[in-house]
DNA sequence: GTCTATACGGCGATAGAC
DNA sequence: GTCTATCGCCGTATAGAC
């Protein structure tokens, strides 16, 4: 084997702004439309530059994953912290939100096309899973919940793919019961939540923090 | 504009051979391993063979979700006429099966890539959808129905949508929490089914019928 | 109506020049 | 770090043989 290829540093500056087009490009085309040349187009670089900081697609796509999966659970730990006694809201709300769903079920169907990337996307959701489960049997403890006598780890399986699903579907113009099924979920949430609070919730504060993991 | 261009009839037998392929690949390599030439080795033809009767991909995919549809369509009419009285049963056994869900699957994920084909899985996917939801209100009325009290409609969404969420996500290696799930909703259609048979039910027969629709 | 041959531009990927 | 040249595979189009 002959000596291994040239690759562009993590710290680059080119690189970082090469994954934020990438983010761009799925969400406007879907991962179909991340191609070298369109990437390079969208950045103003050459083809050969993006490649040289990405030698094969693949690792283009883990490296756009590992970077919006630590975003987004660095925003799931805060709300969790900053709302302690009500995870199952802070959950479904976090499930729900614009800026976790959408490139996620873009990254969950990708796996499913592409053996390589497979663990990636397999190992953040499952830390992801992890770190909710964990949050919800504190609050819940292992008594079963509501909903059918789910268990907790069912009911966060039901729970945050719900969104997923109707994602999914409204990607292809499929709208039919979604409102209903998300009401019922809303109302669900609403009655398991603390009395405290109980009365109509104010809009939640944007728990997102811009931070970026240069 | 110069003369149209001449199609393969639809009742060719080469035609439907290459349906039948078309399948095997999706099955195989997911939708992203269709390609003419693949195909065209795959059923023993020649490329140009393909794209005589498929001019295009997006109409080969067409011509595949409608073959594949009209066979899934049949398949559960005929189950529900079965089992007129459970219809929770036979809508939970016809989601979670193999045959439905496999491809029904990679259809929904083709849909959200691919412009063309949106329209035609929306309308498949909404029709199966409507035949569910009348067999599911003519046995319940419109009573709310167990489950966090869910509206037929979003029980049907949750209920059908499961499947396709656990398949997804074993897509990718992901196993945490499904048969956990499963079992949960298995209890639930379970205890919803008429008294009438409540013990342990017997294997249920074989209710494909093998028929194409040539 | 069925099928083959050939060509074109765009793609991911590689090797190597500046 | 950056960019060019090149390769083989892709979808697609077309002209024409049986």
């Amino acid at each position: 084997m002959a000596t291994a290829r040239r690759v562009g540093a993590e710290t680059s500056k080119t690189r970082d702004l090469l994954l934020d087009c990438v983010e761009k490009l799925m969400s406007e085309q879907g991962y179909a439309g991340v191609t070298y040349r369109a990437l390079a187009a969208k950045a103003g670089v050459t083809s050969g530059l993006v490649q040289y900081y990405f030698p094969t697609l693949d690792e283009l796509f883990v490296a756009a994953i590992r970077r919006r999966s630590a975003q987004n659970l660095e925003r799931l730990t805060g709300a969790l912290k900053a709302s302690p006694d009500e995870p199952l809201r802070v959950l479904w709300d976090y499930s729900r939100a614009e800026s976790t769903s959408a490139l996620t079920t873009e990254f969950l169907a990708l796996g499913n096309h592409r053996k390589s990337i497979r663990s990636e996307i397999a190992e953040v959701t499952e830390q992801v899973r992890r770190l909710q489960l964990r949050a919800l049997e504190a609050t819940f403890a292992k008594k079963k919940m509501a909903i059918g006598d789910l268990s907790p780890s069912a009911l966060l399986f039901v729970l945050t793919g719900i969104p997923k699903l109707i994602r999914l579907e409204k990607g292809v113009g499929i709208s039919a019961a979604h409102t209903e099924v998300l009401t019922a979920f809303e109302h669900y949430v609403q009655s398991a939540t603390p009395s405290a609070r109980r009365t109509a919730r104010p809009k939640r504060a944007a728990t997102q923090s811009k931070k970026r993991t240069t």
